[in-house]
DNA sequence: TCAATGATTGAG
DNA sequence: TCAATCATTGAG
């Protein structure tokens, strides 16, 4: 995490960047910069843990479907879709592919500063879960992220709080991707992690990660 | 109109 | 292991 003034903000990922086949850019993605404005402060923190979900996804929202919630992930590419799962936690996905293909990347981790880190580790019990950003739920809740707050906003400008910009380089070898093995829908289905090996990733990716260790 | 479901998390 | 908690979905 990393705060900075308005003026010195780096540029926002483009229209062009969204705009491509949703694997490549859960892909892209990890490494990269998520910035949110809260309480007129920018903040920044580094994506480490992405989902793509595509049109032929029976775990996709849109998947034989274009009414509703699932009608945000057919617009502009670099538009944000956030709803909400089990009653209680919001997720953040940047809608990707061209306008009219559905398609969406859910960003479900993010590094904490050095600072955070540091005392999660020596004061677990005093790590305010307010401050939690290894999953879905956590993050959207640690930025303010909500449905009403957030969904439909464009994400290549900073103008509504919430953009993704380049970050520093991440090694292709540090790039893993994880499947799992599970019922979905009725259906056997692969996961769509794209993670970078650091331990702040998702309650659910570290399950996943363990049940493959198993194996 | 209504019951079932879930891209999650935290408590016990 | 299981409860919390509700928008969305699909059946009736």
């Amino acid at each position: 995490m990393n705060t900075q003034n308005f003026q010195n903000l780096p540029p926002p990922l483009g229209t062009a960047f969204y705009d491509r086949d949703t694997r490549l850019v859960a892909q892209d993605l990890l490494g990269c910069l998520l910035w949110r404005r809260q309480g007129g402060l920018w903040r920044s923190w580094r994506i480490v843990e992405t989902e793509a979900y595509t049109q032929d996804d029976p775990a996709c929202h849109a998947y034989q479907r274009k009414k509703g919630r699932a009608a945000m992930l057919y617009a502009e590419p670099g538009t944000a879709y956030v709803y909400m799962t089990y009653g209680m936690y919001h997720c953040l996905n940047a809608v990707t592919e061209p306008l009219d293909t559905a398609g969406a990347v859910l960003i479900r981790a993010l590094e904490p500063d050095a600072d955070v880190a540091q005392g999660a580790a020596q004061h677990p019990k005093d790590f305010s879960a307010e401050l939690r950003t290894n999953g879905p739920g956590r993050l959207a809740r640690a930025l303010d992220i909500t449905r009403d707050a957030c969904n439909g906003q464009l994400l290549t400008t900073p103008e509504h709080g919430l953009f993704f910009s380049a970050g520093p380089p991440v090694p292709e070898a540090l790039k893993i991707t994880t499947t799992r093995i599970g019922i979905s829908k009725g259906t056997e289905l692969p996961w769509r992690y794209y993670e970078l090996g650091n331990p702040w990733v998702s309650v659910r990716n570290r399950q996943a990660e363990s049940e493959k260790q198993a194996l």
